[in-house]
Formats: structure tokens, sequence, C-alpha cells
DNA sequence: TATCTTCTGCGTATGGTCTACGCATTAAAG
DNA sequence: CTTTAATGCGTAGACCATACGCAGAAGATA
């Protein structure tokens, strides 16, 4: 196998290790630290992971930890690539590549919000984790046949990817921070827009100012500004696919 | 003044803090706690920012700061809010709302990569601080005039932001990880690709593949791909702006 | 002027963090 | 049976944020 020249983070990953066949058994194994993590970060938050509060979970001493994992960080990193889990149904024969682009991004927001924590893992670089070249592979198999060159793929499963993450981001900081202060989202939103009224009143605000009086007929959607936002990004990469199709149908 | 009601953070950032007038005189100014916690942040990043460190750096014992600063991530917002500074240039009376924007979005970059540290700094909640404030009226400025609604503008407005801080982050990991381990950032892409084609070599990743082959003629323009997807957004705004107008000139 | 009141800077202490190092034990390989 | 390597883990070091309380400074008040 060519598991050498693979720093060791990635052949840990993707269970390249070697036999470890000599010293006795091992009492865990890497699935289990890693189940563990998750179950603490699901529980009580991404800080509540500390290498003891896990060695704790799984009944064995700190130190332990590390004959599994090199560093804390290698930790969260395959914590967040187990919890991310496989992508969502790829692109079907027939359809088109929109629709499962779209599926693509709702899967990243669906999983950001059923492990929130996810989003506190700072990212180390790109993605090479077994699950996250899953959803690599999904990225870009909507994109076949396009017409979009390799540089613009990437670009644009990047794009779709940076608007999920973003937007998750966002919209479950404002829902912590509401559950935090024992207030409804609408409640802490009403709050933050009183205060920017507030803020705002003695400077020169107009735009603000015209959008604070504009009255928003509240749209009872939770999820309407997400589409919004994922509507005019695949706009956007519409106008591109098609302006290529029709100019230049071989896709060059 | 209308300071009641505000959170401490709030009132803290725009300096509507009450007279401390009985006490001895203090030795320092907030002005200057941010200004050193920048400093060390910019010199050595984020993680040497400790309470104790910016307190050396100061002269003053680490407790002393508590009297100037409630918690460490008030703090850290008020260092990323003068760190970011204010916006560029508004858009101009003859000015489209698309360049506008554009340059909204390129000083975020430029923001983000003037002072790396910044995209490391965990998001609290909405825009609240000054400078953020100042941002957010540039960007509802831009887009005045263009028929979008309320909540249109404001996701508009964040959806240009969130491409722009996920890009600059993504692009500023690659070029720490190359820094760090001493090799130029291209290097250190070919070595993500290597990895790439490891990992994938026993598994059915036909897209990946298909990516792997087709042998990028390397853009040299370091900027392409940002000006790629930042034009992809602004064209998907493009095609509701215009629709509307066609259908609806009057704006709703 | 003398006292009161409040605010300052800071010393101490608590309870946490990650992880380097080394040691005794274990179990497979030769 | 000896060799050898891997295991679990105890100890310790070097950090971290911050709660608490105290001595002293200086404006406000009598």
């Amino acid at each position: 196998m060519a598991d050498e020249e693979l720093p060791e983070n990635i052949a840990l990953a993707w269970g390249l290790r070697d036999r470890p066949s000599r010293g006795p058994k091992r009492s865990l194994s890497l699935e289990q630290v890693v189940a563990a993590g998750i179950q603490v970060a699901q529980a009580e938050g991404l800080p509540a992971v500390s290498m003891s509060r896990v060695a704790s979970e799984l009944g064995v001493s700190t130190m332990s930890l590390y004959r599994y994992v090199p560093t804390k960080h290698d930790l969260l990193d395959l914590m967040v690539d187990t919890a991310f889990g496989p992508p969502p149904q790829p692109r079907a024969p027939g359809e088109g590549w929109r629709p499962a682009l779209a599926r693509w991004g709702e899967g990243h927001l669906t999983a950001l919000r059923r492990q929130p924590w996810i989003r506190h893992v700072p990212i180390n670089g790109a993605p090479i984790n077994p699950n996250q070249v899953r959803w690599l592979e999904y990225g870009l198999h909507a994109l076949r046949g396009t017409g979009l060159r390799a540089t613009e793929r990437i670009s644009t499963i990047m794009l779709v990817n940076g608007y999920a993450r973003s937007w998750a981001t966002l919209s479950l900081d404002l829902a912590e921070a509401a559950a935090r202060s024992g207030q409804t989202p609408d409640e802490v939103g009403m709050r933050y827009w009183r205060n920017l009224t507030v803020v705002t009143a003695p400077g020169p605000y107009p735009a603000i100012h015209e959008l604070l009086t504009e009255t928003g007929d509240e749209d009872d959607d939770e999820d309407a500004e997400w589409r919004f936002g994922l509507g005019r990004v695949l706009d956007g990469v519409e106008v591109l696919i098609e302006s290529r199709a029709t100019q230049d149908p071989a896709g060059r």
C-alpha cells in the first residue's frame, strides 16, 4: 500500500495505520475515542471537550488518549468528519445540476444544525478526511457536464459550501444567544434592532434608518432567508453555465 | 442620553460610559488596552493574546485589565472592530450598486488579509460595534434604490460578507500552512492534490479523478478564484434586481 | 479642612487547560 | 524463554481566565 508519504493525520483518518501487533492489546479503538468526543461535544458543547473530560467518559486516564491521537486538534478533525457523516443522495442520472447542488448545500445546513458544535472547530486546511472527500466527490459530481472548467467547479462548490457554513453559523449563534438569555430568537432579534436604533440615533446612518422604518412584514418561514441566498448563488452559477452552453457548446 | 437599556458591551464600544470621576485617575485608556491587544495579535497571532501578555505589554498587572474590560471576549470584540477599521469609499451619487457592493466585498478581504488573526475570533452575534455598524450602513447604502425589500437587502449583504469571510479564511489557512512548513503555497497545493490522489485511489471517486486528470493550466493571478466567486454572487443578485425592475418598477 | 465615598491597581488563589517525559506492565515474535 | 515493542498511566510543568479582597488615591460633601 502507498500509505507512506502520507502525514500521520491523514493515515489515521483513513485507517491506514500499520499493525500494532507487538505489545499488549489496546483497550480502546480510535472510533470509540472519537465517538466519546462527539458525545461530550453534543451534550455540553465544544468547550467541554477537554482531553481529561473525554478520557473520563471512557473510564481511562487522560494521557491514554495520546496513544490514539497525536494531538487534540487531530481528534477534533476526526470528530468533525465523523459527525458530518456521508453526503446525501447523489445526483441521479437524469437530474440537473441545480437541484443536486441545492441538496448538497441543504445537506451542509442540516449537518451543522444537527451538531451545532461543528461550526466552532477551526478549519485546518483543505478537505482530506474520508467523509469530507465524499462530500467533495458529490459536489463535483453535481457539476459534471456543465461545461465549467476544473477551477470553476472547485470555486463553485467552495462558494456554496461557504454560504451554507456562514449562514448556519449566523443563525445558530442567534439561536444560542437567545437560549442563553432565556428568550425566543424573535425577542433577541427585536432587542438587536432596538439596540441598533439607539446607537445609530446620533450619527448619520440613513440606509440603516431606512431599513429600520421599513416595518418587516415578518416572514414566518424560518428558512426563507437561507433559501433566498442559496437561490441567488445558484442563479449566479446558472448565468455562467448558460452563457457557456450557448457560446461554446463543447465545454471547451 | 439614552444609554440605559444598553448592555455593558455595547455601551463600552460606543464610549457611552458614565463619569468615573470619584476615585484616582486611571493610568490607561480603553483604546490603549485594545491597541495593545491588537499589537500582540498582529505580531504573534491570536493564541498569544492572553490577559497577562497584554498586561505585560502595557506594563501593568494582569488583573488591572479587568477594570477596563468585563471579560476577555469583550476585549477581542473591540479588537476586531478597531482592527477592521472603517469601510471604503461609499457609493458615489452616480455609481451603480454593483461596483459599490464589489468594493464592499473587496474591503472585507483586504481587512482580513491585513490582520489575519481576525478570522480566528469567534463571532458573537449580529454586528453592533461602531465600525461594524459603519460597514453595515455602507452595504445597505449600496443597495438603495434597487427595488430589493428590506430582508432581501440584509440577506444580500450577508451573502457577500459570508463569501468574503469564508474565502479569506480558506486562502489564509492555506498560506499559513505553507509558511509553517517552509514551503510555497503552490507546493502545499501540489502536496494536497497528491495526498488526495493517494487516498482516493482505492475508492470510487470518478468526479475527483476527472478533476485531477484535468491538468489545470495554472492561472497566475492569485485572486482569480476570489473574483470568480464574487462575480457569481453578484450575477445572482443582478438577476433578481433586473427581474424586479421589469416586473415591478415601483420597487414592490 | 476633615470625612466620606468611590474607584484604582494589584496580590493571591482556584480550578482549569494541553502535553512532555518516563516507568512498569503486557503480550507477541524469534 | 528471551527479546522487543506497545500499552496505560502518574507526575509535573507551563500555561490560562478570573473571583475576591485589600490598601491607597482623589473627588464630593459637610
